[in-house]
RNA sequence: GAUUGCGUAGCGAAGUUGGUUAUCGCGUCGGCCUGUCAAGCCGAAGAUCGCGGGUUCGAGCCCCGUCGCGAUCGCCA
């Protein structure tokens, strides 16, 4: 084989890998600024804002950590900077009471613009974004994700799955990754995508549903997963995503969905708590204040129907509205001091066929609704976990047997009583901290007519 | 798919019963400015008013069509 290169060349290259000097950066951030006062230091960030006075330059540094502000005075103060531009600065740590981050600011005497930002930015990233038009955001999503406010609603989201995880760890689930390119439809309807897959026709998973239950029954017993899913779905609300984060758990050997509930109201307490303790400024930011509940109010189906009747809403062929839901929400927070409450119980004809019927109240399920803040945020139930009678239940939904049959293999041999949820992450993140669209709490959404960036 | 609203510089908006050169703020570009933090002051560029057709002496404005977008609903997390 032969090369345009030497081996001495391609020699010095390889064993760079072996010998390789370290990365001894000693970049200090933002927060850590504090414990450098009077030393000369090294930074590194974007420049986020710019007030140039002339003979004196202040510039805000911006980091993962967060700002510092930079001033340039004399010579050095001539160098053209635009806003989002890549710099390493070197200066001195400086005890300024007039300066707006902490009272310290960077003298820089050194300067490197590592990657110069161009000056035909869309909008000012490091000015209010609150009047912009969320189309406009999210057209230009990768500089408007540069907000630090806006960037810090996925900072929130991250906590909360990271939690999510934590806390399921925590109780003995374990955590599974199941195919989103799957061959069946989950749930029925024609709500599904259908991909190319070689020569033969695929789908995207519309939930994790199946794979969770054939995990229980592997002996795992307790699994959750934090994945995407897609509907197909050609809805256009402020609530809707085609593609969206998934947080599921199920687990084995429960009593009944009450089990179900207890875990998630326990979960919800500890994500609230970690967010509550980790994120104080970003709930201010955003004006919204975390009630920890201690229990969430569970009311049945039939009851919600009954409060959104007397407050005026009518139901909707038998199910709750969205104006219903909202309503129901405000009573429930003017009778019990809760944002959450859990609707019990839903008719049998609302829910997919592996729902477990409520023997106490034919025709209703085992299965709830998590409501919070006027929204939707998590369907969850028991299952049918006896192999002839989730049969009979897919032909009495229309559905045929044989083609759900790896499914019902895990049935057939020995399944225990079980259960779980489903939680959007997007619509948590979104109420969490009171934003006006779903899309807001979506890095880069996919809703009917956005396909890109 | 249904209902409804909106398309005017890079962004956010105003534009009267149809009337001359389409207005304002932010941003951009140039100049001045040593304590800004929504910096300030002076100046400049930037818009075939989504697109096509019609009515009219005259259309950003009225009518028809078309495309795009938002919101709500069905459905759902």
């Amino acid at each position: 084989m032969s090369s345009v290169y030497s081996k001495e060349d391609i020699k010095k290259v390889s064993d760079s890998y072996s010998n390789r000097e370290k990365n001894t950066s000693d970049r200090v951030f933002c927060t850590n600024l504090s414990e450098q006062l009077g030393k000369t230091i090294t930074m590194s960030g974007s420049i986020y804002k710019i007030n140039n006075l002339g003979g004196i330059e202040f510039y805000t540094l911006r980091d993962r950590t967060g700002l510092t502000q930079l001033v340039l005075e004399g010579e050095i103060a001539r160098v053209k900077l635009t806003p989002l531009s890549i710099v390493q600065v070197k200066g001195m740590v400086t005890k300024e009471e007039r300066s707006p981050y902490n009272g310290i600011e960077l003298k820089v005497t050194e300067l490197t613009i590592l990657s110069e930002a161009a000056s035909d930015v869309p909008f000012t990233v490091g000015g209010n974004l609150s009047n912009l038009n969320l189309p406009t955001l999210l057209d230009n999503r990768p500089i408007s994700l540069r907000n630090i406010e806006i960037l810090s609603v996925f900072k929130v989201q991250s906590e909360i799955a990271g939690s999510f995880a934590e806390f399921l760890r925590l109780h003995n689930f374990t955590e599974i990754k199941t195919p989103k390119i799957i061959s069946n439809e989950t749930e029925g309807g024609s709500n599904i995508f259908e991909i190319k897959y070689f020569d033969r026709q695929a789908f995207l998973a519309q939930s994790p549903q199946f794979y969770k239950q054939m995990m229980v029954g592997s002996g795992l017993e307790r699994v959750f997963e934090i994945g995407p899913v897609f509907r197909a779905e050609k809805h256009n609300t402020v609530r809707h995503l085609n593609e969206y984060t998934s947080l599921d758990f199920e687990m084995a050997f429960i009593k009944d969905e009450q089990d179900l509930i207890d875990m998630q109201e326990a979960l919800l307490i500890h994500i609230l708590k970690n967010i509550k303790a980790k994120y104080s400024d970003v709930l201010e930011y955003f004006g919204q204040e975390i009630i920890i509940p201690t229990s969430i109010p569970r009311i049945h189906f039939i009851e919600a129907l009954e409060i959104a009747d007397k407050l005026g809403v009518k139901d909707m062929d038998g199910d709750i509205s969205p104006e219903g839901e909202k309503v129901v929400c405000k009573y429930i927070e003017e009778q019990y001091g809760s944002q959450f409450v859990y609707i019990v119980g839903y008719p049998v004809k609302k829910r997919p066929m592996y729902t477990m019927q409520d023997e106490r109240l034919p025709g209703y399920t085992r299965s709830f609704d998590l409501l919070y803040k006027g929204l939707e945020i998590t369907t969850g139930g028991q299952r049918i976990h006896n192999y002839e009678a989730l049969k009979a239940n897919m032909i009495a939904f229309g559905l045929n047997p044989a083609a759900y049959k790896d499914y019902l293999e895990t049935f057939k041999f020995g399944m225990p009583p079980h259960g779980g949820l489903g939680m959007g992450l997007e619509r948590v993140t979104m109420k969490l901290l009171g934003l006006g669209n779903v899309r807001e709490a979506t890095l880069f959404p996919r809703d009917i007519g956005r396909l890109e960036p």
